[in-house]
DNA sequence: TTTTGTATAATTGTATACACTTATACAATA
DNA sequence: TATTGTATAAGTGTATACAATTATACAAAA
């Protein structure tokens, strides 16, 4: 999919109009005209047209027949509810990915935490993209270790979901440094082959990450 | 969504592709040309194109640049691994639940569980297919009911997609008197606002269809 | 003023045309 | 024979054309 998302204008204008929807570009109740995206863009209606039902079936958008399509956006809500869904599914995750993890996979997500910790020990001070980035590799190591291409699935996209949005959110120093701490004890777990444990500390983790949200003001409602 | 899927041309292709990978016509890795199906449904490659690109998304079709879409398929592990995401979803669900329904919402599950007894009770014998979609009905009722967008999206999804590739698989009438009242329990402890024991209950409802259909010989891996 | 009807414009839905990429067949060459 | 090159065919990617539907403006009637 990854590989189709760059190489075609459609893939690319699904990604864009994404974007804008999660960081705010395009307003919930906005209309999305085909024409007036492609002049944007540069493109014809065509590729628009596949992006736009590509964006309906994930929920971010609503499309009325011969009407048009409308910004269906994400509320604090949704992002909090995706959080509390993931907590269990990155347990069960961590839980499954003891049993199918393999040892180059295990190396990886090492390398990834030992490149973080290297970023939070530069003494110019940490590059949060990278730090970003490399937390998204190791959620997506961890998803690609279930060994569940459905699980892999839905957490990806959850995970991409909420990162999109919550790109402007502050992510402070000390969090950072914790949650780096609780992937190596993530790791620890899956090493040790102990399925509740990694299940435990996944799951915490991620109510760590909420606890941080809470305070930057999003609520449970 | 489902307002456009029935209206549009696009829409139609795109449920019936899903349908034809789900119940076996299309088996796995077969090549999906745009040009063959059009000509097949009678209509053209744009609204094929555009539910290829859909199917994609949903992990049905693999999508090679300017090579092809094949059927990615879904084995006996993804709808076991539905199955163990979806009791957990299935549980929380329960548990927004309790907080979230409306007075109207709960008339309408005491209602389709009320239906579902009554087919039971038919001296003519029950049709599978009514109580089939009366389990639909309860089950997105109560992915309604938990007020929470994003679960009632994704919940929606897994349902959809075990029902359809089920379709062939039977139920015994022992299994579906069991899961009616299973239904009837989930709905008390709702209306009793007792979370524990609705996401308890919800839990174990979809961990019991799971023991039903390991007899069927879908297993864990 | 409010409502209704109608012509026009704007937008979506679908089909088709053309460009570009990839697959296939087959000949030329080693 | 095995390999490579090339022409042809087939298929996808994108743009455009046309049809169908919906929105808008404005006049006519109550």
């Amino acid at each position: 999919m990854e590989e189709y998302q760059d190489h075609s204008l459609g893939g690319r204008v699904f990604q864009r109009i994404r974007e804008d929807i999660l960081n705010g570009k395009y307003k919930e109740n906005d209309e999305l005209r085909e024409n007036t995206i492609g002049k944007e863009l540069g493109v014809s209606r065509t590729p628009v047209r596949e992006a736009l039902r590509q964006l309906e079936l994930e929920g971010l958008v609503t499309i009325i027949p011969n009407r048009g399509a409308y910004v269906t956006g994400i509320s604090h809500k949704d992002i909090w509810d995706i959080y509390v869904i993931r907590s269990m599914l990155e347990g069960l995750c961590a839980r499954w990915a003891v049993e199918h993890i393999t040892d180059a996979q295990l190396d990886e997500l090492e390398e990834t935490i030992l490149l973080s910790e290297f970023q939070m020990k530069k003494e110019s001070g940490f590059s949060a993209e990278q730090i970003a980035a490399l937390d998204g590799r190791f959620h997506s190591l961890m998803y690609e270790a279930s060994g569940s291409r459905i699980l892999r699935h839905v957490l990806a996209d959850f995970h991409n979901y909420v990162q999109t949005a919550r790109r402007s959110s502050v992510v402070s120093e000390d969090r950072a440094r914790k949650s780096i701490r609780e992937h190596r004890q993530i790791l620890r777990a899956i090493r040790d082959r102990d399925g509740e444990m990694a299940e435990q500390l996944a799951n915490e983790h991620i109510m760590h990450v909420m606890q941080n949200l809470k305070k930057q003001g999003y609520e449970q409602e």
